[in-house]
RNA sequence: GCGGGCGUGGCGAAAUUGGUAGACGUGCCAGACUUAGGAUCUGGUGCCGCAAGGCAUGGGGGUUCGAGUCCCUCCGCCCGUACCA
């Protein structure tokens, strides 16, 4: 029979799409908008993989699903394609990385065509486009003209800084700023030079140049931000990362912290993800505290801690072995002590400290401080454990109500004041109760905890020597990347007149400030970044470039926008087009964006509508998280021999030896063989001349020599490519051709039913694990509906779950089901369409709005896999009833088009629509009253008191009294255990029931 | 350690507010048709039992007429994060 011809019908209608724009989105529109937002992907070499796709089908089917809803869907995709890969190909290859991002660029477009989403791919942006990235530096551009004001708590145009400035000096400012800001006068401001007070305002801009410690991979010849650096060594690649201090561009994220964590409360996305980011900004509130030096009182250690009511428990004090005062505070006798210490700490990796946290070390300074409470000494000790880059490097140790204390109290004998009595066994761990009064501790004693704190606070206010503060482990941003394939960072460098270099932007009529040719992808001898090598810049005879670009981060942080009004020449988008779109109402994609890109984005979105240019503080109001497709691994199992020597004794191990073939074996049977201490394997192996006389034979032919009696000792694993292997099942003669190398004169010894299994596992989807199905395949295959079906159907969407095509078969089917609804089979004619224009029974009415209401519902709680099972048990149903009349498939047809909309486009046509329109048509609406005639509720009680409701429906056929009697008896059957499930409700009457 | 999530048949998984647990799909068993196929269709399929019936949502306890769902507790798995003072 002629079936159902996916491969002829999806190219139609793809071809159809695009040459009739089909998708293409007016930004002038009466109706409500809907922005429904992919993760933009970078196009990396390998290609798309079936993970991929998931989340994009997800949010097609909800853009699809609301255009019949009647909104105005804003569906676009685009590409992150400026990234490290193509850029360390280039250096391997000397290729420029323009151009393998291109060729790569092509084949993602492609296979996502392949799978028929409904982008508007007119309004496709790439992030290393000039038309693109010219609109990156200006956000650069507008961040370095701004500043932060905490008293607005908003980022202001720099002016209203100088303003101030000119007009009361330094005193009404209230800025987020460097630590050595000046203080001055309106007179002196005035008076300054320009370079003087232009370089004053670099200390307040929201991008800024620091010498900062910053995360420096040398593989990579470039920093790193701190989310691109995980387990001491770089996010990519792997390399190593060390700490070192670098002049670079940074930005101030820190200003919106508190913002960034009061809005996560405001939009809808998962808890995790806005943990994560809860965790990453990291605030806590608590108290700095100023500890006096004991051989000078004017000097002082300051100390960041949360829990300023354990003051009095202090009997020690931890810096970070990088702390400024340490030379200092080190005696003459501790001199060589610490400076051991500290050589050993750097030679520590970040790796190696992090992987012991157990083991206590630390150095005495030979120093103390005083504590400002009781001033009682207080020795002051260096340890790794406190770290450089959190509050001030220094921590009040409390060896009672800290667990790192106490370890480290035990470790040098120091010791442990107990100062409450909440606190429980403090001779055997730490407690850091807030229960109890307190004991020990001077002006706090019979407090309770937040009198305390407060009473503390206040005490250290007014003495000067603390205060109240948050601190946030958050840093700011490191925006600078020794690299090339980037944005260029639009400054350039100009010497004030003590001959210092100054930054100024270049002009903003010279944007986009394009990524120049060099001849090499490497840095300068100089050791300046690849730009360095780059000839002719306009400003070049004059002043110097910066040679640093933006971090891959930049062009993912505004990318949503420039979709909105993607080739507008004079902004980065139209303010008519933002009005009208926004912010994305949905956004898909992975979580490990989750401290890096969402971050970034929503600070410059902050940022941009602080600056009035964006209407919405956050940029995406809900978030949904894919879950990772993970790959179905298949292995071959490979005998390994060895020799066991004729006298072998106790604890001896075999001599390992070649075969002269390798021999592979079924899974089945695998065990047998690795079963090293198994008498009866040995037996077989030796003395079954069926099969093993020939392996032996030959390994004892092929290690001449050698004595004693060959045997298997183990089997090993190895991935074979999971597109040669059918249901784990592998045919040896496919396994030859796909890996000559391995399977060159191989053995397979198979089931004894003559089948050869594979092994599988769950690993990530990989090149190297022989994992990778590509999506172009199954569409080839089965087409692009079963795999968008498909894909929905494996599980949750934010669930991780391993790729398998166990059940694709049974998607393929439901297609094919569904279109046999509209066709037979006819010798003359091919496919005879049998849609007939009868009237429709309750029956099939029913069946029809029982799955509008469930593709609805599914739709909107994002439960695609139950959806696509309704309708399953739909087709499942209308074939069974023999169902072809044009008014349940003509609306089952729009129910279906999110999901599959190729075939729903053919069967829309056919249906006698206009070709090509089933998009823009009207979404079925449900009507209840085809579910349920009449329904009632019926509270019960039991005993007199009102228990619950029991929930049933009654045909509409009976009348009142037999309703009444069916009532009594649905709830003498509910009594007996046996009621029947089901549904809404109205209440009518209480039934009365004594137990 | 801390944070987030999860635990249901051979497998992927369903189960609105607590209301016949296992929908749907796979797999398996039986049958029909057959141009012999990995097509199509029908029936069966949580476990024990011939059956009646009993037992079942990681283990234990609780609330309730009623618990996969709510509460307590223990066990196990996944993800994130980590000396953050």
């Amino acid at each position: 029979m002629a079936d159902y011809n996916h491969r002829e019908t999806e190219q139609k209608w793809q071809r159809f799409w695009e040459k009739n724009q089909t998708y293409r989105t007016e930004t002038n529109s009466q109706l409500p908008k809907y922005y429904a937002l992919d993760m933009f992907p970078y196009p990396s070499g390998a290609g798309l993989h079936v993970g991929h796709p998931l989340g994009y089908i997800a949010s097609d089917i909800v853009s699809r699903y609301k255009r019949l809803k009647g909104y105005n869907v804003l569906h676009p995709m685009g590409f992150d394609s400026f990234g490290l890969p193509a850029e360390q190909y280039a250096i391997q290859t000397g290729q420029h990385p323009a151009v393998t991002t291109e060729a790569n660029l092509t084949r993602y477009i492609e296979q996502l065509k392949n799978i028929g989403f409904s982008y508007d791919w007119s309004r496709e942006v790439r992030t290393s486009d000039p038309s693109y990235y010219k609109w990156t530096q200006w956000v650069f551009m507008e961040l370095f003209r701004s500043w932060y004001n905490k008293d607005t708590d908003r980022a202001e145009p720099i002016e209203t800084l100088t303003y101030k400035f000119a007009t009361n000096g330094t005193t009404d400012v209230n800025a987020v700023c460097d630590e050595d800001v000046p203080a001055f006068t309106a007179a002196e401001w005035n008076v300054m030079s320009t370079d003087e007070s232009y370089e004053i305002t670099l200390k307040y801009r929201l991008t800024f140049l620091a010498d900062a410690v910053v995360n420096w991979c040398a593989a990579l010849g470039t920093v790193l931000a701190n989310d691109e650096v995980k387990d001491g060594v770089s996010e990519r690649g792997g390399y190593p990362v060390e700490q070192k201090k670098m002049r670079q561009w940074m930005m101030r994220i820190t200003a919106y912290a508190d913002r960034l964590l009061t809005g996560l409360d405001t939009i809808d996305w998962s808890e995790s993800i806005k943990e994560q980011q809860r965790n990453w900004i990291g605030k806590s509130v608590g108290a700095s505290v100023k500890f006096p030096l004991a051989t000078n009182a004017d000097e002082f250690i300051e100390v960041f801690t949360t829990r300023v009511d354990t003051i009095y428990g202090v009997t020690f004090m931890v810096l970070a072995p990088e702390h400024e005062l340490v030379d200092s505070l080190t005696t003459p006798e501790q001199q060589q002590a610490v400076a051991d210490y500290i050589n050993a700490a750097k030679l520590r990796s970040e790796r190696d400290r992090m992987a012991d946290v157990k083991t206590v070390s630390g150095v005495f300074t030979g120093s103390y401080c005083l504590n400002p409470l009781n001033s009682e000494p207080v020795p002051i000790y260096l340890a790794d454990y406190v770290l450089a880059g959190y509050g001030t490097g220094a921590v009040m140790a409390v060896p009672s109500g800290d667990q790192r204390d106490w370890n480290f109290a035990k470790h040098f004998d120091l010791p442990i004041i107990p100062i409450s009595t909440g606190q429980k066994d403090i001779d055997k761990q730490a407690d850091n109760t807030k229960e109890g009064q307190y004991i020990n501790s001077g002006i706090i004693n019979g407090m309770a905890y937040k009198e305390a704190t407060q009473t503390l606070i206040t005490w250290l206010e007014e003495k000067g020597l603390g205060k109240g503060k948050i601190n946030f482990r958050l840093r700011d941003a490191v925006f600078s990347r020794q690299r090339y394939w980037g944005e260029p960072v639009p400054v350039y460098f100009k010497n004030d007149a003590t001959g210092k270099p100054l930054p100024y932007l270049i002009d903003e009529k010279d944007l986009p400030l394009e990524l120049p040719a060099v001849d090499k992808y490497l840095p300068t001898e100089t050791g300046e970044p690849p730009l360095g090598r780059a000839e002719g810049w306009k400003y070049k005879e004059k002043y110097d470039y910066e040679l640093s670009t933006m971090p891959g981060w930049a062009g993912s942080s505004w990318y949503w926008y420039r979709y909105m009004d993607p080739q507008n020449p004079d902004v980065f988008a139209s303010r008519a087009a933002i009005d009208y779109w926004q912010d994305v109402d949905l956004y898909i994609g992975g979580t490990e964006h989750a401290t890096g890109h969402l971050l970034y984005s929503r600070f410059w979105n902050k940022f941009l509508y602080d600056r009035g240019y964006v209407p919405q503080d956050e940029p995406f109001k809900k978030l949904i998280n894919q879950g990772m497709i993970q790959g179905r691994s298949n292995f071959v199992y490979r005998l390994q021999f060895g020799l066991e020597v004729t006298e072998m004794r106790p604890g001896e191990v075999p001599i390992p030896i070649e075969a002269v073939q390798p021999y592979f074996v079924s899974r089945g049977i695998k065990d047998f063989y690795n079963n090293v201490d198994s008498p009866e394997r040995r037996e077989v192996l030796v003395n079954n001349p069926t099969v093993f006389k020939k392996i032996t034979d030959d390994i004892i032919a092929a290690n001449p020599g050698k004595k004693g009696v060959p045997f298997i000792s183990y089997v090993t694993p190895l991935h074979v490519d999971v597109n040669i292997v059918e249901n784990d099942e592998l045919k040896p003669e496919v396994f030859r051709i796909s890996r000559p190398d391995l399977t060159e004169n191989a053995e397979f010894i198979s089931e004894p039913d003559g089948r050869f299994l594979v092994g599988a596992e769950v690993e990530k989807m990989s090149k190297s694990k022989f994992n990778v199905v590509n999506p172009d395949d199954i569409v080839e295959k089965y087409g692009a509906d079963v795999l968008r079906l498909y894909e929905m159907f494996l599980g949750p969407l934010e669930q991780a779950k391993p790729w398998n095509t166990n059940g694709i078969d049974g998607v393929y089917r439901f297609i094919r089901k569904f279109y046999r609804l509209f066709y037979k089979d006819s010798p003359e004619t091919g496919n005879e369409l049998i849609v007939t224009d009868e009237t429709p029974t309750a029956a099939e009415l029913k069946i029809l709005h029982k799955t509008i209401k469930k593709a609805q519902d599914d739709i909107d709680a994002f439960s695609f896999n139950t959806s696509v099972s309704s309708f399953m048990i739909c087709v499942n149903e209308l074939a069974t009833l023999k169902c072809s009349k044009r008014a349940i498939l003509q609306d089952l047809v729009l129910l279906l088009s999110p999901y599959a909309p190729h075939i729903t486009e053919e069967l829309w046509a056919a249906l006698g629509n206009e070709p090509g329109t089933v998009s823009k048509a009207t979404y079925p609406v449900f009507n209840a009253k085809y579910l349920v005639e009449d329904a009632f509720e019926y509270p019960i009680q039991i005993n007199g008191k009102v228990r619950t409701t029991i929930s049933f429906a009654i045909d509409r056929a009976a009348s009142e009294i037999e309703k009444e009697v069916l009532a009594d008896e649905i709830v003498q059957k509910w009594l007996e255990g046996k009621a029947p499930k089901k549904v809404v409700v109205v209440p009518k009457r209480i039934v009365n029931v004594v137990i």
